[in-house]
This record gives C-alpha cells, structure tokens and sequence, in this order.
DNA sequence: GTAGGGTTAG
C-alpha cells in the first residue's frame, strides 16, 4: 500500500479539498494517519473525528467515537470540543460523565505518567512478555525467550514500577463480597503492558489470540477504554466478520462494561458464531434486564445450527429471573434435558429457585429445593435468602442460618435483612448474638467495578 | 485465545 506522508494525511481530511469524503476512504485516510505519525500533529485526531462525525450515516458518529476512544491519549481541547459538539446530550452525560477540563487534565496527567514510564529503558521486556502470553509477567518471563535484544532482568523493576503507577491511577477493587478475587493483578498488569504494547512503533505486535485474551480481561476489569482500543486496532488488523473467538470477546468486553448496544452491534457483524458468541449475547441480554430478547435468541441460535450447552441455559434462567419470566423459566428448564440432552445442574436448580422465590412462591421455591437430585450448595441457599426478603416482609422468617451449607457473613446479614424488613428487630438481635456466640467474622464491605453505561457505538 | 446462578449491614 502506498504510503502517504504526514501533511499528505491532514490534507485530505481538509473540508475545502475534499468536501465529501465517505466513511471507507476516511477509514483508508485514519490508517494512513496511523502508520505515518500524523495523528500526533496537534488536533490530528479532532480533525480526523470531525470528519468521520460529518458522515451522514449512524456509522460516522460510531467511527467518531471509535477514533476518540483509540486516540484519547493525543486528544487535545479541540479535540474534546468537537466531541462535545458531535455528541448528542444523552450520550456526552454518558461519556463524560466528569466535566471536560477535569477528563482533559485526566488524560494530560495518564499522558505525563505513561510518557515518564517511557524514559526507562525497561521497555522490552514488558513486550516480550506480550508476545506469548498477555497475563504471563515480565518477571516470569524467561529472559533468552524470543531473543529480542531486551536487558537483562535488572531492567525490568523500573517499568512495572510506573506500570503499577499508571494502575493506581485507576484503581478499582475486584475482590467479591463472597471471598472470591477476580484477578485483578493479572488482568491489570496485563492491561499496563498492552498499552506498551499498542505505543511500540514499529516493533512487536499483538497477535489475534493476545487479542482476544486483552478482551477478556478488559471484561472482567470494565476497562472499556482500552477494549475500545483493541477492538480499533482488531477493525484494522483483522475482519471481526471471520473470528468468532474475536466476535466473542468484543460482544463480552463491550456487554460487561456497560454497552448493550455496542455489543449488540458487534454480535450482528459476526458472521461466525460458535455457542460461545451466542452464550454471550444471552449473558448480556440478560445483564441488562433484556429478559424476552434473550429467550427470543435461543430460536435465533437454533435457526442457525447451533446448539445450547450448560452455560447457554444458565444465562437463559439467569434472564428470565431477572425479567419475572416463570412460566418462560420453568419451560425453559423443562425442555433442557428432554429437547437439548443438557442435565440440569445445581446452577440450573439455583436459577429457577431464585425466579420461583422473586416472584413470591416461596413455599414452590423450598419444594424445588427439597426435590433437588443433589446438594444445595451454598450460593442456593444464599439465592433463596436474598429472593425470600419480599415474601418474608410480611412476617414469616425463616427459623434460623442457612444449614446444608457453609453459612458465611454476608448469610447472617441477608438473614438480618430479612428479618428486618418484616419488622422482626427481635430476630435480627438474636442473630447478631449469635454471629458474636458463634464468631462469625464481621467482613467490611468492598465495591465492585464501577460500570458507565455507555451506548456509545450503538445505533 | 472466548461464556455461566445470589448479594452488601434497621
């Protein structure tokens, strides 16, 4: 491909030269820009999003939002201002939910940091760390691996010292009320040396499978900034219509970090969808209390010849639970093992339990659990707990601790919470003796991911 | 190399 110098690039996206350019050949222009540096041109990248933003379709302003989210690092005022001009109100209160000169500074001071963590010359080994596998750490890294001329392991304390700075920067902590962390080291870490990754001009480059593990971590951290960079780069470098472990993971990234629309665009755009992609776009509907569309998928998932497996029906009980769909749920779990050969699962009982217990049939619920094949696990009976607090507000309390199970902390205050809501004060100062009787932990609260529900690639 | 149920202290 020939390749444009840098002012070549800036004139084309100039209105009085070409004043109607289409949404293919800004594309064909913003990879140009890409490759020759002329993005790092003061207000490249608003001209560029200014250009994409005036394409008549919905696709520009997708595009738009795309190169702002890909480029947030060389965004300038101008180009906040003609982000802010092109978005529509819903969608600036989305995107930007602190105000402009606050994210402007935000972005200057992530800038300052990651331009410092770049004087080090502890660059390389965070890449060879990329090469093979995006959570694998430098430090576990075999230094003669991929032979790329990298320092030796001395060199490495500085870089993941600023990596690490870059993080605390955003800190989010991942660790679950119920004792369970999702590896937020990992998938921080990993996040810190992608962004490396992504500035190496001219050298090492993500492969499709680094790729597809980046999403999956950009899910699980609600990093959506930079799973929109991926996906930028994944629009460049590959068609996401081919891959389905591609398709998947944006489908996930964007769902998990609060963008329906988005990953209900990407879904449409695969071509190639396994039980995985369809398993998602379930999970998500349901996520986002799209519980009839999520049921109406499974006949859009069969139609094509794929089948449901385990996972699949789980995310579909999960979305009738949380739209009140009974006689959909029941059906639903009725059919699983008669027409699709799936044996329910003690997940698959907990899901119905739930959806029984919201809804009020509480005495349907415990039938349910009573007539289970096998062991209630603990989350079950937690479920049960939680979804009773409606039915037992009007005054019947269930008689004592979840039993069957090991009862933890947030158990006895779900109990507590019960009790409390029937007016029950009584019971709720017995179980707190008891918790004291039986030394029962008091465990501080802790928050999850801070998800931005942000439409911002959707139609 | 991709996916899953409950929830947070009157």
């Amino acid at each position: 491909m020939l390749l444009l110098p840098r002012a070549r690039c800036l004139d084309l996206l100039g209105k009085t030269h070409f004043p109607s350019v289409g949404i293919e050949q800004l594309k064909q222009i913003h990879a140009q820009m890409i490759v020759s540096g002329a993005l790092r041109r003061d207000s490249a990248v608003g001209r560029l999003i200014e250009r994409y933003a005036g394409v008549s379709a919905p696709e520009g302003m997708n595009f738009a939002h795309l190169a702002f989210r890909y480029h947030a690092r060389e965004a300038d005022v101008f180009t906040w201002n003609v982000m802010i001009r092109r978005s529509p109100p819903q969608e600036l209160s989305c995107s930007t939910p602190v105000s402009v000169p606050a994210a402007a500074a935000a972005v200057a001071r992530r800038r300052r940091t990651i331009e410092r963590s770049f004087t080090s010359s502890a660059r390389a080994p965070a890449l060879l760390a990329c090469r093979g596998d995006a959570s694998s750490r430098p430090d576990r890294e075999d230094p003669g691996a991929g032979g790329h001329g990298c320092g030796g392991p001395n060199d490495r304390g500085p870089f993941l010292r600023e990596s690490r700075e870059i993080d605390s920067q955003e800190q989010r902590n991942v660790e679950r009320p119920d004792g369970r962390v999702l590896p937020r080291g990992g998938a921080a870490e990993a996040a810190a040396l992608f962004r490396d990754l992504l500035l190496d001009e001219g050298g090492t480059r993500p492969t499709e499978r680094t790729m597809v593990v980046m999403l999956s971590a950009c899910a699980r951290l609600g990093e959506l900034a930079l799973g929109s960079s991926i996906h930028g780069h994944i629009l460049k470098a590959i068609s996401i219509q081919d891959d389905a472990f591609i398709g998947t993971g944006l489908v996930d990234m964007y769902s998990k970090c609060g963008c329906l629309s988005s990953a209900q665009m990407i879904f449409a755009e695969t071509r190639e969808k396994n039980v995985l992609t369809w398993t998602v776009m379930t999970a998500a509907l349901a996520f986002h209390g799209r519980g009839e569309a999520a049921i109406e998928l499974l006949d859009a998932m069969l139609a094509e010849g794929v089948s449901p497996n385990a996972v699949t029906f789980t995310c579909l009980l999960s979305a009738c639970c949380h739209a009140g769909l009974v006689n959909e749920g029941l059906h639903l779990f009725e059919t699983m093992s008669r027409r699709f050969g799936v044996a329910p699962s003690v997940q698959h009982y907990g899901c119905v339990v739930d959806l029984l217990a919201r809804v009020g049939m509480v005495e349907e619920a415990l039938r349910f659990v009573t007539d289970m094949p096998m062991a209630p696990d603990a989350v079950l009976w937690r479920t049960l707990l939680c979804a009773c607090k409606e039915a037992t507000a009007a005054g019947r309390g269930p008689d004592g601790p979840p039993c069957g199970a090991a009862a933890a902390c947030e158990d006895y205050i779900a109990l507590s919470n019960i009790y409390a809501a029937g007016g029950m004060w009584g019971d709720v100062l017995r179980l707190r003796e008891a918790m004291k009787r039986d030394g029962v932990q008091n465990k501080p609260g802790s928050s999850s991911l801070q998800i931005k529900p942000e439409p911002l690639v959707g139609r």
